[in-house]
DNA sequence: TGGATGTATATGCAATTTGCACATATACTG
DNA sequence: CAGTATATGTGCAAATTGCATATACATCCA
């Protein structure tokens, strides 16, 4: 897994998709669509979230191992979807971000306070 | 200004550089070199912030309007400075973006919630 | 005298990420 | 049978990023 230098409050933007998505899973198995759905929920909505980019990001937390997928056919109707379940190495990673994001997230604070003094 | 659409607290992660370098030149004027720095301050340590990067984003704040550049030469000695000022229009996009950030920062701590809650 | 280190700015190029458009398939509604 | 919703993807261009490199001045110190 690649180190990148470059981040905001530990990760990259695209990264921080990925954790809403590992954190949406640490809850309950979930597939693509309906993962795009939930992300609202994080502040994440559909309109800035491209559904190309959803798919790409899921399998390739599948490929850093920390999710599985598997195909489920409809039961009655309606496309098959592809589910996404949680690794214990997912849950590793989620646990890991956020701890950095909490030892981090007073430096936003920070620049919140500086700023609105500066501003004045 | 492009508006893009894969953001994290409202922006991509180059572009919280960018806001640090904003929030660091409406305290005073300064140069490239020192405000990579000054970025520490913000949780922006050197070894995660390439020069190469920093020094360009720097420019594009200016191509934006957002800073204004003199060169200043050296009093006595050293090298010659790029000095940047903030300018009525990048005190407007630091303000912008504080207030986006002020309204999402409570979604990345319901993550950190109820992650905590479902990993235990 | 010259090599290392620190200050200061910048570019070139490859790799990665992202935006946007498109492709595919099933099912329901009017 | 056209339109909408569900569901998963790919292709390609554009933008961003990582890494190496280039330049120039000054100081330290052996």
């Amino acid at each position: 897994m690649k180190r990148c230098k470059y981040r905001i409050l530990g990760f990259k933007s695209g990264e921080f998709i990925e954790v809403v998505f590992l954190a949406l899973l640490a809850r309950e198995p979930s597939y693509g669509y309906k993962l795009i759905e939930k992300a609202r929920e994080y502040g994440i909505s559909s309109e800035f979230l491209e559904r190309g980019i959803a798919y790409r990001i899921l399998r390739k937390l599948e490929a850093m191992g920390l999710v599985r997928s598997k195909w489920k056919m409809p039961e009655e109707n309606g496309p098959p979807k592809r589910v996404y379940t949680i690794t214990p190495m997912g849950k590793e990673a989620l646990k890991e971000w956020i701890n950095q994001v909490k030892s981090q997230i007073k430096y936003l604070n920070h620049l919140i306070e500086t700023s609105e003094e500066n501003l004045k």
